[in-house]
DNA sequence: AGGGTGGTGTGATAAATATCACAGTTTAAA
DNA sequence: TTTAAACTGTGATATTTATCACACCACCCT
């Protein structure tokens, strides 16, 4: 189990209960890369606390799509599995570990006891909403407005924010992560390398634009 | 203004200190079909919670583009006004009246302190904040994933929960509210009539389809 | 070294959507 | 009643994206 320090670095607005608390009830969970920690539909058991690793959070079609929204870091919360009351806990999102990961699985059970007990639990939640609900925005607006080209930018923005400059996926990996085919990804990647924004090789790329 | 009573049907779950310091604080404000309550960039001064009427929330293009996410009815708040840290206190929303409207705007210093002071108010943010994520979990669904003729449907469903199954909107109107063009509406909609799906007529339309 | 596998490049074609052009039709206003 | 404005229908065409087909290349395996 992780220490009362890990915890404070981790979440650091939190009461000195609820980090006692924490380390009571939930369960240090760990898992691969490319692990499914959540698919659409699943029955949502435990809140999701990550601690180390990244974790990629997608909406997924009944027909297998994949639409990649956003990444969760260290420090922060699935927010699907935040839920607060305890009817409709069918997850709408498929969440996938990226790197190894390790994260904190905390019964349903208890989210409504700390909301009742914890001010800092309660910002926590709000928080964690909001900080999703604008990641969730952006989303709609790329893929309302925006067409391939500059999703495919604005994904490799992320991707870059995220692991550095060196982008280490396939044209498959991208094209499933968009919801689109390899080859459309491999032409605008390739009109990418020929206006200087990215220098490519095998299984990666670099991104250089600005 | 409105009575404690009137409060307490809208929003039947708050405490009573938090009806009184409402009636205090707040302004009922009206406005008109039409009108536009929140732009894309404006500066979130005040939460807005709908007393009467309907409120249409749109995600904004930067060239002036429109995408419909969700309504909001009485009862209901904008989440986005929701702002709990005064910091990046810019809109990433559109929001126009549909109908005539009353709402009450509190201005966003109430916010914190309320958090502080009222449970109630808490579970009210919270419970704002995820509906309105999964309204828009299902809008990326829908743009992610499919063609205009499936969002269509599930476009005039709404409208048909909201409004009735007659549906008073000009293919104009409804183009706009999924970005795209008139025609592209008119032929969708002509291939629903020869279906059977809908009877249409000038400036609005019947869903028959179930 | 040879062969298989997965990753990439690219043409050809199909499907979905956007755009332009214009005609017809209903409604509202003068 | 005439006229203008708004709404609708529809062809033609362009653009974007999806799909199919296949060639090539790098790497790993034995």
């Amino acid at each position: 189990m992780l220490s009362i320090e890990q915890l404070k670095i981790l979440f650091p607005d939190w009461e000195q209960g609820l980090y006692e608390s924490v380390l009571e009830n939930a369960e240090l969970k760990e898992a691969n890369a490319g692990a499914v920690l959540l698919k659409r539909g699943q029955n949502i058991k435990s809140a999701m606390l990550v601690v180390e690793g990244t974790i990629k959070l997608y909406q997924e079609d009944e027909e297998g799509g994949e639409y990649f929204m956003y990444h969760l870091n260290p420090g922060e919360a699935c927010a699907v599995t935040l839920v607060c009351n305890y009817h409709h806990e069918q997850s709408q999102v498929l969440a996938k570990a990226v790197t190894d990961i390790k994260f904190l699985a905390i019964p349903i059970t208890f989210m409504e006891k700390w909301l009742n007990t914890y001010k800092s639990w309660h910002y926590f939640v709000i928080k964690t909403y909001r900080s999703r609900y604008e990641e969730l925005l952006k989303t709609i607006h790329e893929v309302a407005f925006k067409n391939m080209d500059e999703r495919l930018e604005y994904y490799i923005k992320k991707q870059v924010d995220q692991f550095g400059v060196t982008v280490k996926l396939t044209h498959q990996d991208i094209a499933n992560d968009l919801n689109t085919s390899r080859e459309v990804i491999s032409r605008l990647l390739k009109k990418m390398e020929h206006n200087g924004w990215i220098k490519m090789n095998r299984n990666a790329f670099d991104w250089i634009k600005k």
